[in-house]
DNA sequence: TGCCTTTATACGCATAAACGCATATATGCA
DNA sequence: TGCATATATGCGTTTATGCGTATAAAGGCA
């Protein structure tokens, strides 16, 4: 089948994508943007977060378009590209809630 | 802040919850049961993919809870653990989406 | 018990990710 | 040009991931 091919493709798309989602920082990064545009040095400052490492952690999310960037002078503001972000991850994590909710309502049993 | 350390561990969770949907095959699994319940040998058959790796796919997703398992006899049949997981995934393609067309339109435009 | 089917896991390999440190690059300004 | 600030990257190390092969474990049934 020709969709199975294509299917593959989108998922792997899809995956790159939820990789960018896999990390703390880079979540506490997008949930920071939510909020207001930041610089680097700000992130790094917020979540405590040494610069390169934070500089690093942006690059994956603007590779993949998350966020996008804005140069004033030296300082580079970086922003969510869509607040549809936040409400998939919202999502996820009412999701979650149950999901644990579930397994500690499981262990009260036994 | 006490919120601080709290907001690093929910954040630790919710992208260990995504580092599971991080993999293409992990989100064909999950669409696929999104249509029905299967169990691992019709998983594998469908997607194309050996046995032991579709049944090591399954273990990630089983351990965060976004699958649960029933047993009948020697077969295993795994059901998605909640819908709200492909409404997510849902509006995380559809952000992609605009994403990809977004950057294809810049490279028209160059 | 012994065999078959289904599912799960151990092992080893190759590859990729994350991090800290040091450093390079870019911009503004004196 | 020279210096300071802000950001990005190269490098080496440690750790984690994905996969195939072989094999183990679990359950049904003769």
């Amino acid at each position: 089948m020709v969709t199975q091919a294509l299917a593959q493709e989108i998922s792997q798309l899809e995956a790159d994508f939820c990789f960018a989602l896999s990390d703390p920082t880079r979540l506490l990064i997008l949930y920071a943007l939510a909020e207001g545009p930041r610089n680097v040095t700000e992130l790094a400052n917020e979540l405590q977060v040494i610069q390169p490492t934070t500089s690093r952690h942006l690059k994956v999310l603007r590779e993949r378009d998350l966020v996008y960037t804005v140069r004033q002078g030296t300082t580079v503001t970086y922003h969510l590209a869509d607040p549809r972000l936040i409400q998939a991850l919202d999502i996820l994590r009412s999701v979650m809630r149950d999901r644990l909710a579930h397994r500690a309502g499981l262990m009260e049993e036994k």
